[in-house]
DNA sequence: ACCTGAACACCGTTCAAGT
DNA sequence: ACCTGAACACCGTTCAAGT
């Protein structure tokens, strides 16, 4: 898959060895998975000894923050593009297809981002603020649907609830916690769950009411 | 932790080496998470040979697939003694409550029963029916809160969008990816995010309907 | 400043041998 | 039938030394 593994590169020094254990990171980290990500393997691939890695970062999680920051910003950028121009009654539908989409393309860096795999107690501040943006484009757009101003609590709420849901449904779909019929599309799915909570709050409604 | 982790046992048989790796997988795992537990730190906790386990499990997999199983016959358990006794108007939040509470008190297992670790592929007939009654006690609170039959499209849509929304909080709790202020409880969560989502309905069918 | 080499303390897993 | 012992091919991480 990579270039070089076992030949030995002509000159001592890399030069741009943090970027390239970077790119081979990401690469490898769909191949393998997030916690079979070695960094042993990571340098062979490059043609460098083990331990150089520890020149460009701390540690194996230091690395593993760096992908995950990454990959909050690419969804936050994709979320901003691609939902800008839904019309508000295709606004959550279009916006959790977007989201689910980003997942399919990039399952394990996804589950990197979400998963146990980053210490939460020694999380860079990087990746902090990178969250941080991806979560303020689903505040955005529930602020744009809702036409409420994006810190009022109605707002938060829902952007909470909304995360929830497709974060939810997006985990439960790649972790194949649910057998989903391989006919039905991803788009599908969405309608589905979305009509789903319709009825739910219909019946709710409904039970309160009559007491 | 464990009794006698160095001294020698006395008998060269233990017995029920199978139930001993389990129970004590199970306190090891809550300690230092799925992806760190080892099957060599697991038999020497106990005081057998690194390779003793292979006689009970045909791998690491295995064992985690049991413990996973036995995450999710605990949870349907509780989800069917706890929730039945619910008030109609009560049920969802009632229902979600129970279900955080699970995996509050199991974080690393629940991590485990969603999370990447179980390889999809090879999985267990017996985690995998587990996962499945689990989720059936979902639809059977859905199929009481609509009065409609538990094969009905309805509830199955319902019991998905309900099942996406709790496991994306409990995910987004439990990974600290949501920075909750320490005073706000469990419960008010899930008030606020149920919330959310009816200040997005009702948004979303007035845009419908202004068209 | 950047990378190597040797070393340490771990892993999962196999297989032949012991009780 | 159940467990050990030795071995193999891996890990992450450290530290002194080379370029």
């Amino acid at each position: 898959m990579r270039s070089s593994p076992t030949r030995p590169r002509r000159n001592y020094h890399v030069g741009n060895l943090s970027e390239q254990l970077l790119a081979t990171a990401r690469s490898m980290l769909e191949e393998v998975g997030s916690s079979k990500l070695s960094l042993r393997a990571l340098c062979s691939a490059l043609g460098v000894t083990p331990t150089a890695a520890y020149h460009h970062f701390t540690n194996r999680a230091e690395l593993l923050a760096q992908l995950a920051t990454e990959g909050y910003l690419e969804l936050a950028e994709v979320l901003s593009q691609n939902s800008a121009a839904l019309p508000t009654q295709k606004k959550i539908h279009g916006f959790c297809l977007i989201y689910l989409n980003f997942a399919r393309d990039n399952p394990a860096l996804y589950q990197l981002m979400f998963g146990p795999e980053l210490a939460a107690d020694t999380m860079p501040e990087q990746l902090h603020t990178a969250r941080q943006l991806a979560f303020s484009k689903l505040e955005i757009m529930v602020a744009d649907l809702l036409k409420r101003p994006i810190d009022s609590i109605d707002v938060r709420n829902a952007a909470l609830a909304s995360w929830s849901y497709i974060h939810g449904l997006t985990a439960l779909l790649l972790h194949e916690v649910l057998q989903r019929p391989s006919e039905v599309s991803d788009q599908r799915i969405i309608e589905r769950t979305l009509a789903g909570f319709e009825v739910l709050f219909k019946a709710h409604a409904a039970s309160t009411e009559s007491i």
